[in-house]
DNA sequence: CCGAATTGTCACTTGCCGGTGAGTAGCAAC
DNA sequence: GTTGCTACTCACCGGCAAGTGACAATTCGG
């Protein structure tokens, strides 16, 4: 046997630097990796998204990964567990105070706050990403957390507001949330959209214009 | 050495199935990998586009793409080059015979030609798809491309309808673009897009009209 | 016919991936 | 102590990726 633990030569701890002395906390080593995952996926994508990569950000062997979460497929799953809560962290439940009359008036709130909450996260962005260029089992968990997060928060915002009579709410709103998510994914990819511009914050003012007039174009 | 050609036992052609005598025409083979990355790439997506996978697909190989298209940059170059022709193929000149008397009108058009469009084109889509999940050089080329097209097809089309006053059109209509954009990348990958089923004709036509709605509810 | 360029094939290196089996280090009860 | 449990590390496997250099097969100019 070659590098035999038992005949290592102990070089009397020449330029060994600290041992770091791990301490031995299973809790916090879980929570090491699942920080490590999340950070990774906000930051590189899930492209470079793995049980290696995980493991070495976390500063742990990747078969702690395994052990405490049954591999990537689970390690996921507790993002998305994590996901439930994004809308509770990122979006104010008030409406700050103003009233909102009309159903017109909610929805043009809620996208301008979806479209904040959206910009400032950046690992809800990939997952969104990765929701549109992949169809694995993977993608379906953290998929539906977040829709099932983000309809729960739409219904308690809507409280007993409804919608004007003959209009399609859930296609027309579909299709807003499409807008913002595509908007913002797309600035974040190449900070542009379609020719229009994506990076200062007037060309998101000039945007957010264009999307409120939108919403109101439709529900008035 | 193991295996040397010269030394190989000819076994007499015993189930030696069709030698194929591939006929050596570079401009053929030159099609045939592009061809091939057209079809992969929008087959399976960019997760799988490689150059063995290529190759593999193309019948030939991986060198010849080195040889030809100078690696995988060369060949995704190539596919940009291709796609300067997208709109060309895929949406009518004309507008049917019916006159656009308003800009609304045109863009309600546009729009719905637009959604028909990237339905039908699963090689584009999955172009979308990359631009909003990576930033590397390839990604950005072949975006460049595909945003000069449209670009194109949208000033052609325009013609001399001039967009409403007060209103920022190129803010509206990317927009417009990006929902449009995000729908069909959602629908294709699971099916719905924020609680909206996109799996159906009923389901698309639910979503036009929505989508029409919102666009006339901009531009009157 | 001959040599050279073109076209296509193959074997190989290197490197990273997911996954696994076997082993080490700390810590408590007996 | 030593026994046993838990937390953790390591070495290694097979597989597939990109990229490269050498070689075989064909065609063409003279």
């Amino acid at each position: 046997m070659l590098n035999d633990p038992l005949v290592l030569t102990p070089i009397a701890g020449a330029t060994r630097a600290e041992p770091e002395k791990r301490v031995r906390d299973r809790g916090a080593t879980e929570k090491a990796i699942l920080k490590a995952a999340k950070s990774l996926l906000a930051e590189e994508g899930f492209q470079n998204f793995g049980i290696n990569a995980v493991a070495r950000r976390a500063g742990c062997d990747k078969q702690l990964i395994y052990r405490y979460y049954g591999g990537l497929n689970g390690l996921v799953e507790a993002i998305g567990a994590d996901l439930g809560t994004w809308v509770k962290d990122r979006i104010p439940e008030d409406t700050g105070g103003m009233f909102l009359l009309t159903y017109g008036d909610l929805m043009e709130r809620l996208s301008l706050l979806f479209l904040e909450a959206l910009r400032d996260d950046p690992l809800v962005r990939r997952i969104v990403a990765w929701e549109v260029s992949e169809n694995t089992e993977q993608v379906r968990r953290l998929s539906e957390a977040r829709s099932k997060a983000l309809a729960n928060w739409l219904e308690r915002m809507r409280g007993s507001l409804a919608p004007p009579k003959g209009i399609d709410a859930v296609a027309v709103n579909a299709i807003v949330i499409a807008a913002i998510q595509h908007l913002v994914l797309s600035a974040s990819a190449g900070g542009q959209c379609a020719g229009l511009s994506l990076k200062t914050p007037k060309d998101w003012e000039k945007a957010a214009t264009a999307l409120k007039r939108i919403v109101r174009g439709v529900y008035g």
